[in-house]
DNA sequence: GCTTGACTTAGACATTGTCTATTGTAGGAT
DNA sequence: ATCCTACAATAGACAATGTCTAAGTCAAGC
């Protein structure tokens, strides 16, 4: 994710201790955090980290394409640092755990004309819903 | 919907002034309020309704498998009718307006087992999103 | 090292959702 | 028809999530 913040600067970011520690928070794989659990992670690293400036920081993100927001949780949104390979998730309905996940064909085509509406449709986002080993075996 | 009422009687409802108001609001094609948007509509029917008994009743609902909560606003869960007859939908990234629509083929089935992590996969909800004609003519 | 505008902060406020104690009533019993 | 009572509705407190503002701080260019 040190790429990440390079490409931030070249856009003019100003890199803060906060800015960075995000990130931080940020990287890895299967990452889809709420913005409080973001937070909390975050005050981890740097304890007078603020609510809004986590807020700021996240929303900056998406603007800038670089974290996705999504909804596969109905109560708060989750920030998906992978921005730059599109996929879509599978969710476990009882304990929230998110894999990315890589489905085959393209879910796009799979709309008739006679089903838009009129609509430019310009992108899809597909949801599993189901249950994880662990939930499995408990 | 006075079926929805009728099965809801069989089901050991008491058929009370606010929740016919709620499942009258809930009627038609293409629904896809939030709480408060029925709590609204609900008012201007019967105008001493509270908002507890309309997120009473629509968790009920929810609960009975007569409505679906979908996700595809990232801030408030929206209350979908169209409960017996599986769909998806297609929604305005300008306006927020939400069609239902039918795709061809099986989502559930273009998940590799390599992409389900052990899960047991029940099932699959797609948005796709774009512009809708009024959208685009402006 | 200054300066300055971008950044961070605390906390108020807004929206969405949940819960409880009290009051009301639908529908069966008489 | 009236009474009873368990179920339902209500007001409003509380919780969780998200947005905004005014004031203080500091990264980065000079
Ligand atoms: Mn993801
Ligand atoms: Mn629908
Ligand atoms: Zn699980
Ligand atoms: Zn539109």
């Amino acid at each position: 994710m040190s790429d990440l913040l390079e490409r931030l600067r070249g856009r003019g970011w100003r890199m803060t201790a906060q800015r960075r520690v995000v990130a931080e928070v940020l990287d890895g794989e299967h990452v889809h955090l709420t913005a409080d659990e973001v937070h909390s992670r975050a005050v981890g690293k740097l304890p007078e980290i603020s609510r809004a400036t986590v807020y700021n920081t996240l929303g900056e993100l998406v603007s800038l394409g670089e974290v996705l927001e999504v909804a596969t949780d109905k109560r708060a949104k989750r920030y998906d640092p992978n921005a730059h390979r599109p996929h879509h998730h599978l969710v476990c309905s009882q304990c929230g755990a998110i894999r990315d996940v890589h489905p085959n064909g393209n879910p796009l085509a799979d709309l008739p004309d006679a089903e838009r509406f009129g609509f430019t449709v310009s992108d899809v986002e597909v949801t599993y819903r189901g249950t994880c080993p662990n939930c499995a075996a408990a």
